[in-house]
DNA sequence: GCGGATCAC
DNA sequence: TATGGTGATCCGC
């Protein structure tokens, strides 16, 4: 298992790779009540379960959730999205009633010289690559432990399950699943003879490891970038043109990556020395040794995916794994191929929502549904959705060549980022001192953070989750911005902030609900985002004055001091 | 600028 | 006993 073949279009069992299996009825749109469970669960519909007895699967996590308060809240609001996919069928009606041939026109009009637009504008070659580490968090702790992958195992515990491994997944236990309910799936679809191992996370073993895979296929491309622990965005084609520049017997690692850091001469385009048959097989062979090396140095297996832009790539990773990989070439042909039946869930930035609004009002499931209904899309999504889901419906995406012209110099922090946060879960409580201390607890720690970072933030943040696990925020934006000298007292402020918003949160709640009264609150979070770029022009010795100025008024403001730890009166 | 939603990992 | 944390984007005010 650990060696890496890939078996080509083997695995990946019952989903959406086979589009019969992925078509669903779709007249059930008004029937939503009964279906909310199918509906909330289908989001565990991913990778990694083969043979998995979906039905038993699901019967458990039903029967598990029954009646919690997040089941709750999940039903009420499908029942909300329930409205407002009714809404749209009834916008669509309309407009059919009044004109019979909106869509051909549409579509001829702006749709598809559009659409052609962004064909003309495809690369021509494939050597966007995605790599993806298999199982990542539970992977690492494995390698320590190898026992560990003989029984089914989960980084996470009873509250929350990040990653699963392979036997785990076989039971239906995957991440984002509490774990209380990985446990009841192991033991009763095992007969009782398994039980589900908890890990607790170990982030410096995972930054650690992710390092190491970062080193060895940076060796490929060394603008790559980490999305994240166990992701990386590549592009190969320094790699082919340095490769396909050397003669023949002379091509190896070492001298490939020699030539690539040497030259930026002008080399005529990958597609002029190769053909396109002989540029696939490198780039496959490439793409396998390189997973090789991966897990002969670290360990860890991953899986690949190779098209000429990376939303593509980003689907063939994970149509193989584990341990797999996939190459879609880059030709109009290969690319419609491939993804006309896929899921349109399969996509990078189609969600558990957009998936069900797409299913219930235009029966879209699949991406060559998608293409077909490609006037209704239009029609009915708001521009930014609309836009990308037509550059969807023909695996359109610009990969726009990035590496910042704004010459970061040193500090590559801070340009890039545009906010930092901190929350926690916790019982949930009413009481407003125990808020107040965890809430000052969250906001002194990211003031710490934000201060290694150098950031200065203006805009500051509260998130609120309810016992019942609705959501509220609040913002505050300050003309000067915090942290803008050590020792200013910007960590107080912070805290004296969140404190206030809080208040005004509750202030808000008990004036809507009157009598049926409870603030009860099971997490708090706290956010610093709007940074004050480092680049802007300092400010003039005067103006400075009346922003220090600024910064005494802002904090003399009514309501201060506020109280935290130490003040505890509530509103 | 604000608050709510959605999405990815 | 009972569903996470961090970062980002979009929409309609």
């Amino acid at each position: 298992m650990m060696l890496a073949n890939d078996q080509d279009e083997e695995g990946l069992g019952s989903t959406a790779y086979n589009a019969e299996a992925g078509r669903v009825d779709v007249r059930f749109a008004d029937s939503i009540s009964l279906k909310t469970t199918a509906l909330v669960i289908a989001a565990s519909d991913k990778a990694g379960m083969k043979g998995a007895p979906r039905d038993r699967i699901n019967e458990i996590i039903a029967r598990e959730s029954k009646g919690s308060l997040f089941m709750q809240r999940a039903h009420h609001l499908a029942e909300k999205d329930g409205e407002k996919i009714q809404s749209l069928l009834q916008r669509l009606n309309e407009k059919d009633d009044q004109s019979d041939n909106w869509r051909v026109s549409m579509c001829e009009d702006t749709i598809d010289p559009q659409l052609e637009r962004y064909r003309s504008q495809r690369k021509k070659v494939s050597t966007r690559v995605v790599v993806d580490l298999d199982s990542f968090f539970i992977s690492c702790h494995i390698l320590d432990n190898p026992e560990l992958d003989e029984s089914p195992c989960c980084v996470g515990g009873p509250k929350m399950i990040s990653t699963s491994n392979y036997k785990a997944r076989r039971y239906g236990v995957r991440a984002a699943m509490p774990g209380f309910i990985g446990q009841v799936l192991v033991k009763e679809l095992s007969g009782g003879s398994e039980c589900l191992t908890f890990v607790k996370s170990d982030f410096k073993l995972y930054h650690s490891k992710s390092a190491e895979v970062k080193a060895i296929l940076q060796e490929y491309d060394k603008t790559l970038k980490m999305c994240s622990l166990d992701e990386a965005y590549m592009d190969i084609e320094s790699y082919l043109d340095a490769y396909f520049s050397i003669t023949e017997g002379d091509r190896d690692h070492a001298a490939i990556t020699k030539r690539m850091s040497n030259s930026d001469d002008d080399r005529p385009p990958l597609q002029e020395m190769a053909s396109i048959l002989e540029i696939k097989e490198v780039t496959k062979n490439l793409l396998h040794s390189i997973r090789k090396r991966v897990h002969r140095e670290t360990g860890l297996t991953c899986s690949a995916g190779t098209a000429s832009n990376f939303m593509i790539a980003k689907i063939a990773s994970d149509m193989n794994k584990p341990n797999g990989q996939v190459f879609v070439g880059p030709s109009e042909e290969e690319i419609r191929t491939f993804l006309s039946p896929l899921s349109v869930r399969k996509v990078c930035g189609v969600g558990r929502i957009l998936e069900k609004f797409l299913r219930a009002t235009l029966g879209v499931v699949t991406v060559a549904d998608l293409y077909a209904k490609r006037a209704e899309v239009n029609f009915l999504f708001k521009p930014a959705t609309a836009q990308f889901l037509l550059r969807v419906s023909i695996g359109y995406s610009e990969d726009s060549r990035r590496e910042s012209e704004g010459g970061e110099r040193g500090d590559d922090e801070s340009a890039q980022r545009k906010g930092m946060s901190g929350e926690r879960t916790f019982q949930p409580t009413d009481t407003w001192s125990d808020l107040c201390v965890k809430l000052e607890s969250i906001a002194t720690r990211l003031a710490k953070d934000i201060q290694s970072k150098g950031l200065k933030p203006r805009t500051i943040g509260l998130k609120v989750k309810l016992a019942n696990f609705n959501l509220l925020t609040r913002t505050n934006t300050r003309q000067v911005a915090l942290f803008q000298q050590a020792g200013d007292g910007s960590t107080q402020t912070l805290v004296d902030i969140a404190v206030k918003l809080l208040r005004d949160v509750k202030r808000a709640f008990v004036e809507e609900h009157k009598d049926k009264a409870g603030f009860m609150v099971r997490l708090l979070g706290v956010r610093c985002s709007n940074f004050r770029l480092e680049r802007e022009t300092q400010p003039s010795i005067l103006q400075f004055q009346k922003n220090a100025c600024d910064v005494q008024l802002d904090q003399l403001e009514p309501g201060h001091p506020l109280e935290t730890s130490a003040g505890l009166s509530s509103t």
